[in-house]
DNA sequence: TTGCTCCTCACGTCACGTGAGGTGGC
DNA sequence: TTGCTCCTCACGTCACGTGAGGTGGC
């Protein structure tokens, strides 16, 4: 875990340690690499692969992009397009375009997301009143019992479940 | 895709049908009735698998659960302990936890997508300084250039892509 | 008979997980 | 020498995708 100086210059840090800062395994580190995503800026004599600070940047920014819904194969492209880009306006104007693109689909998911949060809530609401429920029912009645107030809706989280659809 | 009467009393769907009218391919559908979530009520002289529209509900459900995050395998374990609950109040017991457990996990998926959303905005607004880039500059020079204002910071989304990682 | 849908294997993909067997380095 | 970390294969998993080769049904 400690920090290893290098001819005084670098601060580098083994593979496991770079794993444990920025919460991925070793071997998604080693897959990153193969994918082209990221290589350690040097290797031990023994061969250990040894990463500099900029390691732990690139992962959260592999991270970041992962938790946008971006595939690594996609983030590849994405490095591959900023490489080949010859200008900076030419490789900005492709990022903003992604960046854009990548937005509205996020705030879609969010909005998802909040729809999927109010059902849930709205099945607990319901299933509250299964508490003063009598035990001698058998979860066979559930969806169709009158502890819920007659003009209720069984809510479909909760009714899904209870459709007979699975194999004996 | 029309449906069809079957001795007039049920209106069966094949399995393409079902597909279509929940998006979900004809191998997902397999891939369920393997795993115990799903089965087709009867199935034609030929084999073929003839749903009833609760097909349709069972289906919609899984999708919602797994959007919330369940993966099919913990969607089965969902189901088992329903059918082996004894008593209506202790499967409903059960279900309450899970989705209790749920909501929270998604209320916090929220959140950090909303914190991405966040940078994403950031970052456009950055890249928008970028259209009045001089074009013969290089990519190369991204980071470090006088358009974004002396004290604005570098978003991370836009320097993690500059920073240099990947295999020439 | 033609055309479309369905059937059952069965291998491929994506982002890793999980050993197997061997070596580096304090 | 002990113990921990690292190395490179290489097969397993999850939720499907994608044919391969054959059959049902209007």
């Amino acid at each position: 875990m400690a920090f290893q100086r290098e001819t005084g210059k670098l601060t580098l840090i083994k593979v496991g340690d770079l794993a444990h800062r920025t919460g991925k395994t070793v071997r998604a580190i080693h897959l990153y690499e193969e994918l082209g995503l990221l290589s350690p800026p040097v290797r031990s004599k023994g061969g250990f692969r040894m990463y500099s600070g900029d390691g732990v940047k690139r992962i959260e920014w592999i991270q970041k992009l992962q938790d946008m819904g971006f595939s690594l194969t996609e983030i590849k492209a994405f490095l591959r397009v900023w490489e080949e880009s010859a200008t900076a306006p030419e490789a900005m104007a492709t990022v903003r375009e992604i960046f854009s693109d990548k937005l509205h689909e996020t705030r879609e998911t969010i909005a998802r997301l909040s729809r999927l949060a109010d059902e849930l809530a709205e099945s607990l609401s319901y299933l509250e009143r299964c508490r003063s429920c009598s035990p001698s029912q058998g979860q066979s009645e559930c969806c169709a019992c009158e502890n819920h107030g007659s003009g209720r809706e069984v809510p479909m989280l909760v009714d899904g479940i209870a459709t007979k659809h699975t194999t004996p």
